[in-house]
Parts: C-alpha cells; sequence; structure tokens
DNA sequence: TCTGGGGTCCTAGGACCC
DNA sequence: TCTGGGGTCCTAGGACCC
C-alpha cells in the first residue's frame, strides 16, 4: 500500500499556528508580490475564492468577510514544513517528499487492518507535535491514495484518513470525484475528456484504453491503470539532483532602463547559482528571459536567451557574466518591464566533474570568496552578501506589505524564496 | 493601479547522419 | 519527372504538478 499525507491548507495552517485567534475565521495568504491567492483556508473556499485568484479582483469579498490576508512567509512555512517531513520519515523508511507540504510514504508489507490506526497516529502525531492538520490517503498507487485523501478533505464528518485499503466500494468513491479532480487530469485534458463523457473518475477508469492512449497518451494511460489499482508510478524515495534551477520575480513596478535589469538579472543568476552550489552540482548552460506585463495593452515584448557555457561551473560569477550579456542581447529599449530571470539546466554533481588540467589560482581566489558569501547568507538567512553587480537599489523588488512575524527560530535558511536586503560586498576586486 | 514562482515530463518537428 | 528510410539528437512548446 501506498500512504499520502497532504497538509491542508498548509501556508494557511502555518498563519494560524502563530495566531491560533485566526481558527475558524476567513485566512488567506497571497503571492510574491501580493499578487495572487495561493492558500485559502475552507471558509475562503467556500466564499467562491478561486486558487490562483488575482488579489485584486477579490479584494471586495475580502473586505465583505473580514478575511485575514497574509504576504506569503516562505522561510517561515519551510521550516514548519521541515519539521512535518521529520515526523512522516518516522512512520515509513521509504518517504517521498513530493512537494512542500505533501509526501508519499511505501507501507508495503504493511497489514491492511493495522494501516487506518498507524495513519490515525501519525495525524495525531502532527497535529500535537507540529500543530498543523493533515489528510491522508491509503490505497495501491499513488493516484488512488491522492483520490483518497481528496474525498477525505471534501467530507467534513471523516476523521482525516481515507482508506482505499480493503472492503471499500472504491468504484462508488470514483463515482463522486469529478474528473478534473484526479492527479494529472488538468484544464486542458479534462475538458478533451468531458466533451467524450468522461465525467468522473470512474468514467475515467472505465475508459477505453485505445482511445486514452490516442488522446492523452502515455501518462494519460498510467492515470487509467493507477485508478484500476496497477502501480504505474512509483514512490520515489532518492532524491534526485535537480534538472533545471530557475530564479525569477515580477517586479513590485515597471523597470524602464537597462541598468535595473541588469541589477535584477544578475541577482537571478546569482540565486540560482547559489542554489546549484548548494546541491554540489555543476551546470553548462545558462538562460535568460524578460517579459512585459501580459494582462494589459502596453506593447508587448517577450523574449529568451539560452548559452553553452565552455565548461560547467558553479561560479556565480561566470553565470552573472553570461546572463549580463544575455540580458543586452535580448534588451529593447521602449518596453515596461514586468518580469524576468534567469535559468541553468545541464546540471550535473561536481564531483563528477573531469580533473582541471591547469589549476588556475585566481579562479580558487573568487571561488573561496564566494564560499564566504555563501556562508555569511546562509548564517543571516536571507541575502546579506553578494556581488557588487546587483547593485544596492532592488528598486524591482517585489511587494510584501501583509506579512507575517515568525519567531526567529520558526526561520529556515532556504535558497529557494531567499528575500533581499541591502548590504552588498564586493567578492574580491573587480568581479565582473 | 493591482494577475506568483518554482518544477517535471512528453511530443513534435527540424537538423543531421548514413 | 521521379524525390528512400531509417536513426539520433536537440529544442520549443505544451501539459501537468504544487
Amino acid at each position: 500500500m501506498i500512504g499520502l499525507v497532504d497538509c491542508n491548507n498548509f501556508y494557511v495552517s502555518c498563519e494560524r499556528k502563530l495566531d491560533p485567534s485566526l481558527e475558524g475565521r476567513p485566512v488567506v495568504v497571497l503571492s510574491n508580490n501580493d499578487g495572487v491567492v495561493i492558500s485559502r483556508s475552507n471558509e475562503v473556499k467556500a466564499l467562491g475564492v478561486g486558487m490562483a485568484a488575482p488579489a485584486y479582483k477579490v479584494r471586495d469579498i475580502f473586505q465583505k468577510h473580514k478575511v485575514a490576508i497574509f504576504s506569503a512567509n516562505f522561510n517561515y512555512y519551510l521550516a514548519i514544513a521541515k519539521k512535518v517531513m521529520t515526523i512522516v520519515h518516522k512512520y515509513a523508511s521509504e518517504v517521498e517528499e513530493y512537494s512542500v507540504d505533501e509526501a508519499f510514504m511505501n507501507l508495503d508489507g504493511w497489514e491492511w487492518k493495522g494501516l487506518r490506526p498507524y495513519m490515525k497516529q501519525l495525524r495525531e502525531e502532527l497535529r500535537e507535535e507540529v500543530g498543523i492538520p493533515v489528510s491522508v490517503g491509503i490505497a495501491p498507487t499513488k493516484t488512488l491514495a491522492k483520490v483518497a485523501s481528496e474525498l477525505v478533505k471534501k467530507d467534513p464528518k471523516s476523521d482525516g484518513v481515507g482508506d482505499f485499503s480493503s472492503g471499500v466500494d472504491v468504484d462508488a468513491k470514483l463515482r463522486s470525484l469529478p474528473v478534473e479532480d484526479i492527479w494529472g487530469i488538468g484544464r486542458q485534458l479534462s475538458t478533451r475528456l468531458r466533451e467524450e463523457r468522461i465525467i468522473t473518475a470512474y468514467d475515467l477508469k472505465s475508459a477505453s484504453e485505445e482511445w486514452i492512449y490516442k488522446n492523452l497518451h502515455v501518462n494519460g494511460l498510467r492515470t487509467v491503470y493507477e485508478l484500476r489499482g496497477i502501480r504505474c508510478i512509483d514512490v520515489e524515495s532518492k532524491r534526485a539532483v535537480q534538472k533545471s534551477i530557475m530564479r525569477s520575480r515580477s517586479f513590485g513596478r515597471y523597470i524602464t532602463t537597462v541598468d535595473e535589469l541588469r541589477e535584477a538579472v544578475a541577482f537571478f543568476a546569482s540565486a540560482a547559482a547559489e542554489a546549484l552550489r548548494a546541491d554540489g552540482c555543476i551546470a553548462r548552460r545558462i538562460g535568460v528571459f524578460v517579459m512585459t506585463n501580459r494582462f494589459n495593452d502596453d506593447p508587448k515584448y517577450n523574449n529568451t536567451m539560452w548559452r553553452m557555457l565552455p565548461e560547467p561551473t558553479s561560479s556565480t560569477q561566470i553565470f552573472a557574466r553570461h546572463a549580463r550579456e544575455l540580458l543586452d542581447t535580448i534588451w529593447r529599449e521602449g518596453y515596461k518591464y514586468n518580469k524576468a530571470g534567469a535559468m541553468i539546466t545541464d546540471i550535473t554533481l561536481a564531483k563528477n566533474r573531469q580533473p582541471e588540467l591547469d589549476h588556475d589560482e585566481r579562479l580558487e581566489r573568487v571561488t573561496r570568496a564566494i564560499e564566504v558569501v555563501d556562508t555569511i547568507n546562509t548564517k543571516y538567512k536571507c541575502s546579506v552578501a553578494s556581488l557588487a553587480s546587483q547593485g544596492t537599489n532592488f528598486a524591482w523588488q517585489s511587494k510584501q506589505e501583509k506579512l507575517s512575524k515568525a519567531p526567529v527560530e520558526y526561520i529556515e535558511p532556504n535558497l529557494k524564496f531567499r528575500f533581499m536586503t541591502h548590504v552588498p560586498i564586493s567578492a574580491g576586486k573587480k568581479v565582473m
């Protein structure tokens, strides 16, 4: 059997942990730049506010129903997620941390009768020790475990554990789940399926394999098999090396000068390189993209450019220099830029690198300087130190107007959602 | 006025090779 | 006028996930 632990309304639950008076009240968490809704309490879901709803469009609802609004505090949420995962690992030897707030457990070999109380115990421990409510699904496949936890979340009378392991009329459960709520069936596919009168999870389970393969390809067929209880997607408990790293932001205001955009791109490239080093990896390819606002009538310009480096590296300076050159190639005067980013791909483990033929002392020095920067940033849990080229303005910084104050022991140093401060230092004499 | 930031995998189509 | 048949590799773009 496979178990799935899924934190309920995770970011909202984290805010409620800080302020228990939010319990029972409508609460939302907004994305970066306070742009869209990324976590909703059940009360907010009941108001009809959708996932990823633009904040300005639902402001009236928020006001009318006195919704508590928070800017996303990812460093804090990650700290809580870590506590959750630590406990989940106690309950299974094979755990796949599927996302920040979700984990699959391989429970093969467990007597099915024991599974439900075992998972209830996990749920209670998470509630007591971390203060986060979760839903659990137990089923023969990952897709069915997702279905089980999904149904549990929707059922106010349930005890939080959905069990498909034995003696359950799974088909009846599948009939109650709309096809678009299945893991792996998104908007396009569900539209296509509905045209074919495939409306519920049960319809999909019973669909013609030929038709599915022709229209939904291998992934669709995998989903169908998984709904039938045939395991096609394994629990991947070993964390794989990332294949790409991206850092990007929507800006708090439009950027119209190349200098400001250069600073932003230098920051993104540096942040990506830092994450690369933290993984013990090197990479050969860097890309940069720029975008104008895609929602208004302003003149549009989007562009991306990639470059293959002569050899793999993890050097902030090298990535930042190439990122700047790429930006200068795609930069066009006269547009209001709204978003930009840097991407690194063709990643391999640094220990697999071919040994250097000639020892480069300058490179060594630069590498040491960068190590110091990484250490400082990790220690202070934000970007205290940076390349001079990143500038000191951060005029392009995102908005975060409703940040909750998490105690410092709840702040997890992390490279993904690093915020920016204003004390750049130079790593060496001239770095770029 | 105000619309996130990461990731993964798959497919189609072009370039190129024999 | 007729205009091979594979194969591989790469990239762009689409679909999905949270």
